[in-house]
DNA sequence: GTTAAAATTGAACAAATGTTCAAAGCGTGT
DNA sequence: ACACGCTTTGAACATTTGTTCAATTTTAAC
């Protein structure tokens, strides 16, 4: 009846997806998506609608990664807590050069976008709202565990969590000189925070 | 003998300043930035070289406001850590709707930017280790002072400061309800970090 | 008043931008 | 074989991009 599709989706937006991680949303001109995923113009307009729609579905993409991770943390290690120090610390000391960027491409496209693509920051902080709802998710569930203190508040827990990340995140990509040994900072950071 | 100059040099780069930080370098055009500081395209390329140019005369502008800044809050406070304080307090929640951005601008370029334009980031860099450097000698002077124990690295103490600074104000960009109450969290900050 | 030097103008450029669309390709049901 | 309908193509479009430069304007010294 009709053409079968040439490309697969996920796949595809895995490559727009580190496109636009590494180089930003403005960075990234539509003939370097084209090159990058080999679409023509005709078959990415069909499918994404236009540059900000392949940028919100490559949004979803990544913090669908994210999540993964997550959950791949928390079937990894015993407890909660491990499970959110093991996260924390993929996150910062894993991309030495496998990822496209350092930073987070939420962050960064909360840091680049204005309110001329108010949709697409809309989007990434929904997401990174997403992203620390879990993380206060695991926390209530430490203290279910009687891991953690019942007086904390999980809430307070991840909003500390995410200040971190996204600390230490930026400076690490503000001073790649691999001096900084971070993962006795994410321990530390650990027992300051949340004892 | 010759024409006077027009423009003051530092007020047009007030205005260039204002415009980067808030649209970022790939966001602002050259036609955008002709008409904020109102400077037609051949003074402008016969002033500051190129939109790189400009950009980085920019970043200069910017760090320097930010030191005068500190020394600022040094004069209007009666030790070092009261003017550390008091800086972080003026960065973060002073900045409701005056500053083009909620966050630094030296840490967008640092996350915008890639080694495409290699001499932006590498200056973002530097003068990020200005203020980290600056603020590590108010803390060494916190420890003439006897505010601060010997035994700590201000080294290390600018470090975390420069972590948190950042942490913070990407948390508040992506989080622009004012629903956190910021000047608790730097109190508690001070109190866990530097004792 | 003339001249020389510097600053400013703005039209113009080539290249790159995001996007469109008529044509062609291809698989499926008849 | 045929035709229907979805997918893909890539040339082409109107804008916008960063930048240049010859012409003009303005100043001050002689």
């Amino acid at each position: 009846m009709s053409k079968t599709m040439r490309y697969d989706r996920q796949d595809v937006l895995k490559k727009a997806t580190d496109l636009y991680w590494q180089k930003g949303f403005h960075g990234t001109s539509m003939r370097n998506l084209q090159d990058v995923i080999d679409m023509r113009p005709g078959s990415i307009y069909a499918t994404f609608g236009s540059k900000e729609g392949l940028y919100k579905e490559s949004l979803q993409h990544y913090a669908e990664q994210g999540m993964a991770r997550l959950t791949a943390c928390s079937e990894a290690t015993s407890s909660p807590l491990a499970a959110l120090k093991m996260f924390m610390k993929t996150l910062i000391s894993g991309n030495c050069a496998a990822a496209p960027s350092d930073m987070c491409m939420l962050v960064k496209t909360v840091s680049e976008l204005t309110e001329e693509n108010a949709e697409l920051l809309c989007e990434a902080k929904r997401l990174l709202h997403m992203m620390e709802n879990a993380f206060a998710a695991l926390f209530a569930q430490a203290q279910s565990c009687g891991e953690l203190d019942e007086a904390k508040d999980p809430a307070a827990l991840a909003r500390y969590m995410q200040v971190q990340i996204m600390g230490l995140r930026t400076y690490l990509r503000a001073n790649n000189d691999g001096k900084v040994k971070v993962d006795k900072l994410i321990d530390e950071l650990f027992e300051k925070g949340l004892v």
